[in-house]
DNA sequence: TAATTATTGATAACTGATTCTCGTTTGTCA
DNA sequence: TGACAAACGAGAATCAGTTATCAATAATTA
């Protein structure tokens, strides 16, 4: 059966108290402050165990690697171009001007710009 | 200077031709049906050129490889989920509900379904 | 507490995509 | 045509991300 760890505790934790997707390193580094020694195979062997249960969803950004989150409705993202962050923003309702005979089933949309942060500076 | 060689028209004529977005395998084996030898480096060479040169760009839908078009203006994709082609959309201007203070530089919209051959069957 | 065994950490190995190397080919220009 | 260097082809090398291996650790339960 499944043991409840540190290790795993403290994944979780930080995929849940972050609010948006982290990369692997992320989620380790973040996971470290609660479990110093945590090794990044132990990382990815749990963010795969929790999407297998459908506790965490993959977010791939085009061109990047992907991303791990705690794994709610639909939703887009932001990425800031000056600090990189990225932002989840709930889904605008994509009325796309599609040609005829097409059937949407889903969509990803990433806009990119500057967070109100970065557009102030 | 810049030699004009067998590969590179070939190259160039398949990106022309195709009208989506292409990956280096793709346009490698298009491309050998006018130079059967050609080598897949060449291709990467040939299509790095032709993006530096503003010829080409580079699509880069999530989770995928790259995929290299001839520059047009700005349009989104729709991919099929049954036969895996990639269409293009003329950008149906992505009004997305933002939050105050975040400012759009650009953005991508990927929408995934069946194309009108697929929906059909 | 002791035995059992899932889980861990460190690191080697793997993967797919891309680039580099180098000897050969082939446009280009005189 | 001949000389020169750009471009080529094949395959090795690289790269980032990810997974496998295996001995050590630690959660569980009797």
């Amino acid at each position: 059966m499944q043991r409840h760890t540190r290790q795993r505790q403290a994944i979780q934790k930080v995929l849940e108290e972050s609010g948006r997707p982290l990369l692997p390193g992320e989620v380790q580094a973040g996971a470290q402050h609660q479990v110093p020694g945590l090794g990044l195979a132990t990382v990815y062997r749990t963010l795969k165990t929790m999407v297998a249960e459908g506790l965490a969803q993959i977010i791939e950004l085009p061109g990047e690697a992907p991303r791990f989150e705690i794994h709610t409705a639909h939703h887009d993202h932001f990425r800031c171009l000056a600090c990189g962050e990225i932002f989840e923003l709930s889904c605008p309702g994509v009325a796309a001007a599609l040609p005829a005979g097409f059937e949407i089933a889903d969509h990803q949309l990433v806009l990119y710009g500057k967070c109100p942060k970065c557009s102030k500076a």
